[in-house]
DNA sequence: AATCATATTCTTGTATACAATAATATTGAC
DNA sequence: GTCAATATTATTGTATACAAGAATATGATT
């Protein structure tokens, strides 16, 4: 349990913007927020500084605290700059990972078709997590690491709709298995390009569903 | 000039730790900084939130906030995401690239080299700021160009050591050019190559400057 | 003298009070 | 009825007050 409020209400608003509770532009009103959390403002406050430091929301000086949705165009930019992360994670971790870590992406991928062949999709999305912050890890750069997990993280609601496509996982899962190869030959550039590619397409599909999604609305 | 006291007082702190004015591990006691400030613990308590949030400081839940130096090691780390991201900046850039940022991607280069001449460091620097600055735009996805600047203004520090290395400027132009002549021609992988070895090349020489230092220190 | 238990002081975290600015409502002129 | 100027209200930003926990000092015991 986290000893400080501020804290404990920086995670909880975190979780309610990233599950859709707030719209774009949704003005975080402390005083409604100190007593829906029955603390006073101060708290509130420095919960509203974290999250405007992580881009979650944006302040106004002496205007308020409004949180910031990304669009559809900045969605693409992240998911794309998450492809390019984690090829370099791939290209880096091709000459530096263990076998131990070898083994590891290995069950994780195995434990991943039991999942799909389960239609278990939480499973999935567990070891798939594990299989891409092994990579991470496994860069051997503890700093790109924890940025490819603050990025992986902030993608994750995201990420979840476009698994769900028909499919997608099956093909996932054939991405992962030369993903693996690649790093087991110690290929930099080829597991890079893997990794771009599995998580380019990742955007690609996301994508297709907000047009998709787009349409349907008309 | 900024409306809140807390961002003024984040900012010169900032500042303060970015020139070594404090070191690893200082407690950044807030009723010692509101005295020097000359105002209230409040605007110190937001100012070090941001400092935490942005990885410059730590804090000790009920124990205080902590300045966080990098030590080699995490420089080395940083030096290479840096060396990774400006790649991946270049291999979109070399993809997006307009005739006019190619333009100014020149005149920069151009106007490095008279700095050079001249032994105009500071001049030097500037320009070589622009000519990054410039492809991280260049790459297109402005979320990746966010997270380059910000790296890179982490960095800023610890290049400019680097930079005063002898022969360094010159060598340091070279790769310019070779960067610009692949974004010319839109050869995506080269472009990416190239930047990862411009810049890693100062993570190299900023190492063998601490390595020196370290001995020079015995 | 050394060590453990207790008491004291100091600092953080939270609540409240106040000042300054922005948003809103009210009034008056046309 | 519409617009502008002013008055009112509401909200942010800062200062201060207080409560709880951590660090330090004190003292008792061996």
């Amino acid at each position: 349990m986290e000893s400080r409020h501020a804290d404990r209400i920086a995670d909880a608003l975190e979780e309610l913007v990233f599950t859709g509770q707030f719209n774009d532009g949704d003005r975080l009103d402390e005083i409604r927020l100190a007593k829906q959390f029955g603390v006073s403002r101060t708290p509130i406050r420095e919960a509203l500084q974290r999250l405007v430091a992580s881009g979650i929301a944006e302040q106004l000086p002496r205007r308020g605290v409004f949180v910031r949705q990304p669009g559809p165009v900045e969605l693409m930019e992240m998911f794309e700059t998450m492809a390019e992360i984690e090829g370099v994670c791939g290209r880096l971790a091709a000459r530096r990972i263990t076998d131990e870590a070898l083994a590891e992406l290995e069950g994780a991928n195995r434990l991943c078709r039991e999942a799909v062949a389960a239609h278990d999709t939480d499973g999935y999305y567990r070891e798939n997590e594990r299989f891409h912050h092994t990579i991470y890890a496994q860069s051997g750069n503890s700093y790109l690491a924890n940025q490819a997990l603050r990025l992986h993280r902030r993608l994750k609601p995201f990420r979840r709709l476009q698994l769900r496509l028909r499919g997608r996982m099956a093909q996932s899962m054939a991405e992962h298995e030369e993903i693996v190869a690649a790093l087991k030959a110690g290929a930099d550039d080829r597991a890079a390009k893997a990794l771009r590619k599995h998580v380019g397409i990742q955007g690609e599909k996301f994508r297709h569903l907000m047009t998709e999604l787009r349409t349907a609305a008309q």
